[in-house]
RNA sequence: GCUCAGGUGGUGGAAUUGGUAGACACGCAGGUCUCAGAAGCCUGUGCCUAACCGCAUGGGGGUUCGAGUCCCCCCCUGAGCACCA
């Protein structure tokens, strides 16, 4: 190895020139089954998309490069690796108008993100690179998915999705603006497919429970808590007049306000509600329940905001606990995905019920009492009830209890707990995405099947097509991957399916059911009893599927027998730190926990919680304060910063903007002030003339001062590079080297302690300089410098006088002074001694090695 | 509407958790070098002042010898959730 030949700092060439000397030698590599302690440093992987590297993708890379190379320098094992989350629509969509295939752009993308990354001098192991788009890499993608199928953790199911008759696809929430197609602004409606869903809920307590043994930002973790929901309450049957129509079943959480109970109401789509409906009420209850059902959740929401809406039906139920007959109503403040999809209103402490009761001039009785006697309703507080005939004089909480109990008794309710998350609609009818791995066979074919295979769910996952019962059979996980096929057009089918329902020769073939071939049906039925006619599930899986265990990935990404061996795991385990935005607190962070539980649960992976640290880094605004965006044009490029100032510059600036996790604007002329330090330290060690600075030297010593500003320094800069405080860590360095230049000359191990401590932040000048200074080999495989903690006590103090609270006056003073000793400096004080004269001294606060108060009158 | 997180110079931000508010950097001003400019270097820079005094961490009140930091009320900004019974 060695150092370019430039005279001055000219990171043009030395940056490059470093970046040529990694990519061959690749000194990042982790090693699996070292002896050494491991470090997982983890960054969310990017989406390749054709814009390029955002600015925000660099920012949290170099918190988390800096902290790989700090560990590195300390002894540890470091797995710090990068890949692509590729599957996406943008790819598609750009498919679509180009008719290339979607891989070809995306590894265009991949390339040009890669180049972007590289030139950054992020201490990547690059052999470990991963890639979601790749068969290598989504054949486990779709093992996992069979391992959710056979545990019944995958089920299919009619949902709704957005159908653009005008375009004839399906389109992704985001591509729905208004009620209008973004492209072109057709309208859109609501369209029942037979989509897939994984059974997430079956987790949620698990998930809820985990958040307790990680360490995450809080607010991360109650939007966790808050998207999932939980809530304890009970369910409660009521009787309907109508016998023969069986039971209404509602949930609520205050049962203890059961007598206040005045109505009922069903959400529009409740089963019940035809059988229900009165003949003078039909026309009304139809016509009601035609527009809810035009309308979108989100709509139903906005509208809601406005005014409750709602239709009595003409029936009655009867409730449990005092036999009082109840109306029946229908609006669409009730919504059917949530609890049973039907309440029983009580207006009196509810405020959405008080809303719609005072509308329709329903009754409003209060069964609780306010503690202060407050008499505003609604009321949704704590209380004792009243009007509750034997329950009268409760408490609330006690009222609970009692009641659900009494119902519990007379089989008319039990305690029951409900949540707001829903199972995860997992599919997308798209083509560029991870194909499922089944195969839809008939239901006589697949009891055959299920005859040589044990790696079938417990209960067939079947749906039923034009009244045919079609039966979901898995591939056999030796048959993976299922790839991708070649397509005509990537234009959806026009059916509302995927493009993949055009391939004909794919779609309907025959399926040996124990290998997992298939030949095409047009070819005629192959040899042996094993051979089931099917048609492929032409649904793909979204996004997230293939970020939701690529962390496990690069811990032996190559592995062909497995997604990675035990050992792997078992030395890797989950990454110690995680950095990413706070846009994926939900979704990613929350799908991802799910998997890998999953995948706990089967005894696959070690541990029960995928990331143990998380953090996220936080917005860059751009140089107006606004959020960067190309229709502002004050988006901020990489690639032009790292031509203007390098990338060691660009590397330190991020971090110097301010806290990591903080929203912060960029300022153009902030980063002189960073690049200015570079260039300072480079002159301290460069000459003019490209060779050592004169002012180095083998026998110099600091000042006193200075040689405990330098072991402030290490120690700081060590502990702020733990606490991710990259700022304040070089703000540090800057402290230190402003004191090095006023030194008459400069320790030539002191410049060599300045560089390692820099090494993390500006590697490729710190490499330069490590070797011209005359260091061996790499600054990277240098041990990190120490502090001397006996370096940190100084012989002298700063004492802070005030007078009367107020400060008047510093001294330096010896740190044996007594309190004594100080209030005699005080008195001779030029600043501080007028306050004191005339006055009377009536009590002293003296906080140690600090500050000295004196309270006079 | 609800729940969090924040409001510190002209700007980005520091402040050992109750002990010198404004570190470091940007910007600005003056000086130095230069034929000149750029770069560099030196000095200054919260506000008000000639200086002292005084004032100052969104506003108001409180606790304390002492509050950016703790407590109460209000205002503003950002994020998330938004009929979940």
């Amino acid at each position: 190895m060695k150092p370019t030949d430039c005279t001055d700092y000219d990171f043009l060439k030395i940056e490059p020139h470093w970046q040529a000397i990694w990519e061959q030698a690749r000194p990042f590599r982790a090693e699996n089954g070292s002896a050494k302690p491991k470090f997982y440093v983890l960054d969310m992987f990017p989406y390749p998309s054709g814009a390029g590297l955002h600015i925000g993708h660099p920012e949290g890379y170099t918190a988390t490069d800096i902290l790989a190379r700090y560990k590195r320098a300390r002894g540890f094992n470091v797995l710090h690796p990068i890949g692509w989350d590729a599957f996406g629509l943008p790819a598609e969509q750009h498919a679509v108008k180009t008719g290339t295939h979607p891989a070809s752009n995306t590894q265009n993308n991949i390339a040009n993100f890669r180049r972007q990354i590289k030139a950054l001098g992020f201490s990547y192991d690059w052999d470990r690179e991963i890639d979601t788009t790749d068969p290598e890499y989504f054949r486990w993608t779709q093992w996992i998915f069979l391992q959710l199928f056979k545990r019944g953790l995958a089920y299919v199911d009619e949902r709704p999705v957005w159908w653009c008759p005008e375009l004839r696809t399906v389109l992704a929430n985001e591509e729905v603006i208004d009620g209008k197609s973004e492209v072109g602004g057709f309208p859109v409606e609501r369209k029942n497919l037979r989509q897939w869903v994984l059974r997430i809920t079956a987790y949620a307590d698990q998930l809820l429970d985990g958040l307790k043994d990680v360490d995450w930002p809080d607010s991360t973790k109650r939007m966790q808590e808050a998207w999932i929901g939980r809530s304890e309450g009970a369910e409660v049957v009521f009787k309907l007049e109508n016998a023969a129509l069986g039971d209404l079943k509602i949930f609520t959480t205050r049962p203890d306000t059961l007598f206040g109970c005045t109505y009922m109401v069903l959400a529009p789509e409740h089963p019940l509600v035809p059988a229900l409906t009165g003949d003078a009420q039909r026309q009304a209850v139809e016509a009601y329940r035609k527009v809810a059902a035009a309308k979108s959740d989100v709509d139903r929401m906005s509208d809601a905001a406005k005014e409750k809406t709602g239709v009595f039906i003409g029936s009655y139920a009867l409730n449990p606990v005092n036999g009082a007959r109840v109306p029946i109503w229908i609006a669409d403040y009730v919504l059917m995905g949530y609890g049973t999809g039907a309440i029983m209103a009580v207006p009196a402490h509810d405020e959405r019920d008080h809303e719609f009761a005072v509308k329709y001039r329903l009754p409003i009785p209060r069964v609780i009492a306010a503690a202060g006697g407050n008499e505003q309703l609604p009321y949704a507080g704590e209380g004792k009830l009243v009007n509750s005939p034997g329950y009268d004089g409760l408490d609330w909480a006690e009222a609970k209890k009692k009641i659900t109990a009494d119902l519990a008794a007379k089989g008319a309710g039990k305690g029951t707990v409900n949540y707001k998350l829903r199972d995860w609609l997992f599919s997308r009818q798209r083509y560029w995405g991870e194909p499922f791995p089944i195969v839809w066979v008939g239901e006589a074919d697949y009891a055959r099947a299920a005859k040589r295979r044990g790696d079938l769910p417990a209960q067939p996952v079947t749906f039923v097509e034009n009244g045919v019962t079609l039966c979901a059979l898995p591939l056999p996980e030796t048959a993976l991957p299922l790839p991708l096929p070649d397509v005509q057009s990537y234009l959806p089918s026009g059916t509302g399916e995927s493009p993949l329902a055009n391939v004909g020769e794919w779609l309907d073939i025959w399926f040996d059911a124990e290998t997992g071939a298939a030949v095409p049906a047009s070819q005629g039925k192959p040899a042996g009893d094993t051979w089931v006619r099917g048609r492929r599930e032409t649904n793909t899986m979204p996004q997230w599927a293939g970020s939701c265990w690529y962390y496990l990935r690069y811990l032996d990404p190559q592995n062909a027998a497995t997604f990675a061996s035990k050992d792997a795991l078992n030395y890797w385990g989950v990454p110690d730190l995680y950095v990413g935005g706070a846009e994926h607190a939900v979704l990613h962070l929350l799908y991802a926990r799910f998997w890998h539980k999953v995948l706990f649960d089967l005894g696959a992976v070690p541990q029960a919680e995928p990331f143990k640290r998380l953090f996220h880094q936080g917005i860059i605004l751009g140089e107006d304060g606004q959020k960067m965006s190309k229709s502002r044009g004050n988006v901020v490029n990489p690639d032009d910063i790292i031509r203007d100032y390098g990338a060691d510059t660009l590397r330190l600036y991020l971090m110097f903007l301010g806290p990591l996790e903080a929203m912060k604007p960029w300022n153009p002329k902030g980063i002189e002030g960073v690049h200015r330090f570079l260039r300072k330290f480079w002159r301290e060690c460069i000459g003019e003339d490209g060779r050592l600075n004169p002012r180095l030297s083998e026998t110099a010593v600091l000042s006193a001062g200075t040689e405990k500003l330098l072991h402030e320094t290490i120690k700081k800069v060590g502990e702020d590079i733990e606490g991710l405080r990259f700022n304040t860590a070089i703000s540090q360095m800057m402290i230190l080297l402003n004191a090095l230049l006023k030194e008459p000359a400069l320790p030539r191990r002191v410049a060599v302690t300045f560089t390692q401590m820099l090494a993390p932040f500006a590697p490729h000048l710190a490499e330069e300089l490590w070797l011209r200074l005359g260091q061996p080999g790499s600054v990277m495989s240098a041990v990190w410098p120490v502090y001397d903690p006996a370096r940190l006590v100084a012989s002298t103090m700063t004492i802070v006088f005030q007078v009367n609270g107020k400060h008047r006056g510093d001294a330096q003073v010896p740190t044996d002074s007594t309190e004594a000793d100080l209030i005699r400096i005080a008195n001779e004080h030029p600043k501080v001694s007028p306050h004191l004269s005339g006055k009377s001294l009536k009590r002293t606060i003296y906080v140690k090695g600090k500050l000295l108060n004196l309270l006079v009158v």
